[in-house]
DNA sequence: CGGGTTTGACCTGCGC
DNA sequence: GCGCAGGTCAAACCCG
């Protein structure tokens, strides 16, 4: 039997019909019916039955050949069904193969979705061991935007020229920012190692030290002398309350941050007992909105001085002879040797109510070499919250390790420069981490200048992860 | 009238 | 359990 014009029809179809998604079953059938009414028999269900159609059509065509060689166009038409039919076999080939792939493809994918699970299982299971409740995986989940904010406030300040943009880059900072921006950019198709590796670099606080409660209870005092009753610190705040505190005549007023509605920031403004042109600002908790700029380096000091007071692995890694860790922590207190009066910066804490002062009043010390740091009396706090007023004075000296001379004129040199109240509470928190950090520097002869110092501040703060 | 301040009452935690 | 002190609430008040 001979490829008719049938035959050509029957190819052109089928091919229709795969280089279709290959659902249409109807128009399948359709041409087998055709096929097999003309060829009178069953081998057209797939392929590999064209092909021997086409073997026994070619054999045909020689002997037509033979006996009639003028039939050369008829020939060539069939020529042609020939190749498309050669085609169309391998055509369906390679799409049994495609589905088989493809049906593969499907297992890996379910079996890939299966495996995710069960990590995230077993890594949830590991998190919840160590958490007693599940405060600590909101503190966790609040921490790494409050961070991405620290850093950039700290950035900002040592960088003023620069756009925010341009700063996370180098050193650890990079990397934190650069997970964070991951982490915000997870789906399912990623990683799966890389995402626990990425999981496990998040610092965490311990869960047996730091709660979000104790969070909470973490603060930084700022003294400042003042004829106003407030100081500009960026924020808008309410007055919520007045009151008469044990010791010091004058009253004090509470204050919460009004610039969002579910802020949870407080401030405590209460001026010194013993010289009444000092004003005491106390900032307690962490802002939940995006700050102005002038408020960005306060918020960052509230932050940094609950981390700071919190991770006791952090202080301890930065300088174990001069941080005591978290759980025994005795308040730790720069001041002037020449005088009984705290100059600067005053890094104090009880277990319960770690506080962090920045002590603006004094602005004649005149050497950085006359501040050594002195670590306070570990009875000398209650275990509530205490008045700065009460809490500066009589502190005993139980160590006199020099601070860095050139930490300390970095921390001069800018707050003359930059009069701007914010910017020299930056830098002041700035100081303490890096002399924490850069004491065996010193203690190789290694000088320091300004400009180091300002950027081993920024590698500092990303260390402390602020 | 809306937002901020004042102020007495109330709540909470701690020490005795 | 009681008292004390710090902290917060909320109604009344003030002000622009």
């Amino acid at each position: 039997m001979e490829l008719t014009g049938k035959d050509e029809k029957r190819v052109f179809k089928e091919m229709d019909f795969f280089s279709s998604s290959g659902s249409d079953d109807s128009s399948r059938i359709e041409v087998k019916g055709e096929i097999s009414e003309d060829r009178q028999s069953n081998e057209v269900d797939t392929g590999l039955n064209l092909l021997t159609a086409n073997t026994h059509a070619s054999e045909r065509y020689k002997e037509d050949d033979k006996d009639v060689p003028t039939k050369d166009l008829e020939m060539d038409k069939r020529s042609t069904s020939n190749q498309f039919i050669a085609l169309k076999v391998e055509l369906a080939l390679v799409n049994s193969e495609n589905n088989r792939l493809r049906s593969m493809l499907e297992q890996v994918k379910h079996k890939l979705y299966e495996v995710q699970h069960h990590i995230m299982a077993v890594v949830q299971h590991q998190q919840n061991s160590k958490a007693t409740n599940q405060q600590v995986h909101k503190v966790v989940e609040t921490e790494s935007e409050e961070r991405k904010q620290q850093i950039l406030g700290i950035k900002q300040l040592m960088n003023p020229g620069r756009p925010v943009d341009q700063m996370v880059s180098g050193s650890s900072l990079e990397q934190n920012g650069r997970f964070l921006k991951e982490n915000n950019q997870q789906d399912e198709d990623d990683n799966v190692q890389h995402w626990i590796a990425n999981y496990n670099k998040v610092p965490r606080l311990d869960s047996s030290s730091a709660t979000e409660a104790t969070m909470k209870k973490v603060r930084v005092s700022v003294r400042a002398r003042s004829e106003t009753p407030l100081i500009s610190d960026g924020c808008q705040w309410r007055k919520y309350g007045q009151k008469m505190a044990k010791g010091n005549p004058c009253p004090r007023a509470y204050y919460r941050c009004t610039m969002d509605v579910g802020c949870l920031v407080r401030k405590q403004v209460q001026r010194c007992a013993e010289d009444r042109s000092i004003l005491v600002t106390t900032y307690e908790g962490k802002h939940n909105h995006p700050l102005p700029p002038a408020a960005i380096a306060m918020a960052s000091t509230t932050s940094a001085a609950a981390t700071m007071s919190l991770s006791g692995s952090s202080m301890s890694s930065l300088n174990d002879n001069l941080m005591t860790p978290l759980d025994t922590f005795a308040p730790t207190i720069f001041h002037s040797s020449s005088s009984s009066s705290p100059n600067v910066v005053t890094l104090s804490a009880s277990v319960l109510f770690p506080t962090i002062t920045l002590d603006l009043t004094n602005p004649s010390f005149k050497s950085p070499q006359d501040f050594q740091l002195l670590q306070n009396q570990p009875h000398s706090f209650s275990s509530r919250a205490q008045p700065i007023n009460q809490m500066l004075p009589s502190q005993s000296k139980v160590s006199n390790m020099q601070i860095p001379k050139e930490f300390m004129d970095a921390a001069v040199t800018a707050i003359t420069k930059d009069p701007s109240f914010s910017s020299a509470l930056m830098v002041a928190i700035a100081s303490i981490v890096g002399n924490n950090a850069h004491t065996s520097n010193v203690n190789n002869n290694n000088n320091v200048s300004s400009d180091e110092f300002a950027r081993n501040m920024s590698e500092r703060s990303s260390m402390m992860n602020i």
